[in-house]
RNA sequence: GGAGGGAUGACAGAGCGGCCGAAUGUACCGGUCUUGAAAACCGGCGUGGGCUUGCCCACCGUGGGUUCAAAUCCCACUCCCUCCGCCA
């Protein structure tokens, strides 16, 4: 959520940043005005509340002074007052209802140093990585044979069974089996080992709250995205990012507890509404997939190293697992709801000839925290805190670009030696 | 799923219709004393909102209700603890 009263301060600088993003300042408007006359109303009903407290105090001094009558005379009045004071507050609950409803419409303020642009064409390349890329090599060239799409390889292999997936879920839920289903849970250990050293291990649930849901902003803007089960008024998390930012829901942090950093391996349910058809093949757009997410609770003043260095673990890792990767710095119009700034990691996948988005790694500001009422104590005061996360990474995509990378002329895949402890033999064969 | 007990400030814990935004202790911050520290003593110490910046309003798990007046009474719900049932 924006911060309404630096919508009030600085009007001009709020319409201005979110224009953008494609915002219409005709919306900061009617907000304004709804605040306006929220306070109005809610002015008034202070004052009649004041005064029916204090007639109150009357009555007990009036009943203890044994003067019946007089207690009489003023609780009517107080009682005339009473009505009028709750219709008020009504009135100005009605206004501020509808002044949050409004507010968690808008979305976070661009960071100024997030490129110009309408959308996703307009994302600004950083920088590009590939093996051998320090030592002076060319942009890698693929050899036929790894120009063979993963769903087709990976049947061959008997490593992914997209039809049975299908069967029990529905289709875009995949199945893995046998070494795909170790070479998914290999990455992931890898990746949590990686972190450990500054990362605290969680494993959340699953499911989240709609309470939940609403202070990582997913809700209600991303409803049409998530699985729901009403019954228990819950929704499946799309990442685990809802959890973690969660965690900490309504706290006060102790400044000296900051930065707090927390990775997680979750399951992520995204329903992809609208997405059908596009790019959808195999595994790369999916119901359900893998993640380990890193996440920050930090002071503004960390808020940029902590974004660094979730972005550096997760490059870590593509460097770590050889795969040809680029940055991309997207741009205002392409950020999502929540965020402030967000690099997103994409990898080439060769059989599918695609740059396939593993990771976003994104710096919230304080946009989840007023939200989720999560500040710290500080020397200025009580503030929201800043929150970062990123995924590293996302393996539905990664096992795809893997088995296509390093797929052999003989068909079989040899993965990167940095999976040794993790999967053994590093050489997947065809089932006998 | 059934029965009982509970939820109050950073923590512990009192209050159980009006003088309660809330005793007391601990923790924390400032001061006195001290070479320094500890102890002792003194003072301070929740969050948010409104405006006429001095006051007003809200918050005692959540939501409703009763009342002139609710932390306190009533109802529903959530969570925690104990016991019973069921169950990886």
């Amino acid at each position: 959520m924006i911060d309404l009263a630096q919508l009030r301060r600085e009007p001009d600088e709020v319409k201005a940043a979110l224009a953008r993003r494609g915002v219409p300042a005709s919306n900061m408007d009617a907000i304004l005005e709804l605040d306006i006359e929220h306070r109005r109303l809610l002015h008034d009903a202070e004052a009649l509340r004041a005064q029916v407290k204090d007639l109150s105090r009357q009555v007990g001094e009036a009943r203890r002074a044994k003067a019946d009558d007089v207690a009489e005379e003023l609780q009517r009045t107080s009682r005339e007052l009473g009505d009028r004071e709750r219709e008020a507050s009504e009135a100005s609950d009605a206004v501020a209802e509808k002044l949050r409803a409004e507010l968690l419409m808008i979305p976070n303020l661009p960071s100024p140093d997030a490129p110009d642009g309408p959308d996703e064409s307009a994302n600004v390349e950083v920088r590009r990585w590939w093996l051998g890329m320090a030592e002076g090599a060319p942009f890698p060239t693929y050899e036929d044979y790894q120009r063979v799409a993963h769903w087709e390889c990976a049947r061959e292999l008997g490593i992914l069974d997209l039809e049975s997936g299908a069967k029990l879920a529905g289709s875009m839920f995949p199945l893995y089996r046998g070494d795909g289903a170790r070479l998914l849970r290999a990455l992931s250990f890898l990746a949590l080992d990686r972190h450990r050293d500054a990362y605290e291990e969680i494993r959340p649930p699953s499911v989240a709250l709609t309470e939940t849901m609403m202070s990582t902003g997913h809700l209600p803007k991303s409803a049409d995205d998530m699985y729901e089960v009403p019954r228990d008024d819950l929704w499946l998390i799309p990442t685990a990012e809802v959890p973690l930012t969660s965690m900490r829901r309504g706290e006060i942090l102790d400044e000296s507890a900051l930065p707090i950093r927390l990775t997680a391996l979750t399951a992520c349910f995204r329903r992809e509404a609208g997405a059908a058809g596009r790019d959808t093949r195999g595994l790369l757009r999916v119901h359900e997939f893998d993640k380990v997410e890193l996440f920050a609770y930090c002071t503004p003043e960390q808020a940029e190293a902590a974004h660094a260095d979730i972005l550096a673990r997760a490059e870590g890792l593509l460097r770590e697992l050889g795969l040809t990767y680029r940055v991309l710095d997207l741009c205002a119009g392409d950020l999502g709801t929540s965020s402030a700034r967000t690099i997103d990691l994409e990898v080439y996948s060769p059989g599918v000839d695609k740059w396939l988005e593993v990771s976003s790694v994104s710096w919230f500001r304080d946009f989840q925290a007023r939200r989720a009422n999560v500040r710290f104590r500080s020397a200025q005061g009580t503030q929201f805190v800043h929150t970062v996360n990123g995924s590293a990474l996302a393996w539905a995509r990664i096992w795809a670009a893997l088995v296509e990378t390093y797929r052999q002329a003989d068909g079989t895949v040899r993965l990167p030696d940095v999976l040794a402890p993790y999967f053994g033999d590093l050489t997947i064969r065809p089932r006998s």
